[in-house]
DNA sequence: ACCCAGGTGGCCC
DNA sequence: GGGCCACATGGG
């Protein structure tokens, strides 16, 4: 067993099956809602703490909004005032809308979305404007049921506390993670929310104060 | 009144 | 390729 496979079964053991300990995703999303909930959280998540997507989620549910469709012709400026509680509202409505349109433009639905390969698939999510690296591989983790593993920053931290790597970017990191483990997305979807729920128990602080945050004044 | 939250794009060098 | 900043709300 190599040091990656120690370290799942570590966790695994310390905190059992990760099931909807603190959201959606960590059960391994099934049902079409669940998968689309898993895309609008993960632009609406980015940088932000999972209790005020909720609140957006929310909002949207209240208005019936909650299938990819429903957002497509609800628009970016609607969408704006709704998820506002997650914050950046006004570039996630867009980064959102954006995401959006591409699936629905284009394939009309997860399932075919599904269809394309792995790696055409990612480099197609990535050229859309609002999505990077950690957007797009939770999309396809958890949403399309592909094998690639997410990097975060509760990621990188504790690879970082456990000296196992110094110095690393995201691509070197997921190949890392990759190269070590059964290729499975179930083992992917629990190793991350794992990860995850192992990152939030912790009281530090994920990266003391956020670069450029600190003139955010109005 | 601080400090923090599962990122990303744009700019600079 | 890396460093810095803007984006913004709600909770401790």
């Amino acid at each position: 067993m190599n040091i990656f496979e120690r370290l799942y079964k570590e966790l695994r053991k310390k905190y059992g099956k990760p099931k909807e300990q603190w959201n959606l995703w960590c059960k391994r999303p099934k049902t079409k809602q669940e998968k689309e909930e898993v895309v609008i959280g993960a632009i609406l998540t980015q940088r932000t703490n999972w209790k005020n997507v909720e609140l957006a989620l929310e909002n949207l549910k209240n208005k019936k909004i909650v299938s990819l469709e429903s957002l497509y012709h609800l628009g970016s400026k609607k969408l704006a005032s709704l998820i506002k509680p997650a914050g950046f509202y006004k570039a996630k409505a867009q980064y959102l809308f954006n995401l959006v349109k591409f699936i629905v433009e284009n394939y009309g639905s997860l399932e075919k979305l599904r269809k394309v390969g792995l790696k055409e698939l990612r480099e197609k999510l990535l050229k859309v404007k609002g999505v990077g690296p950690e957007t797009a591989d939770s999309i396809l983790l958890y949403a399309l049921d592909k094998p690639i593993f997410v990097i975060d920053e509760y990621a990188k931290r504790l690879i970082k506390e456990r000296n196992l790597i110094e110095k690393t970017n995201y691509h070197f990191l997921q190949k890392l993670f990759e190269e070590n483990l059964r290729k499975d997305f179930r083992l992917y979807q629990d190793f991350h929310a794992l990860i995850v729920i192992n990152g939030k128990n912790k009281k530090r602080p994920l990266r003391g104060v956020a670069k450029g945050d600190s003139k955010n004044k109005k």
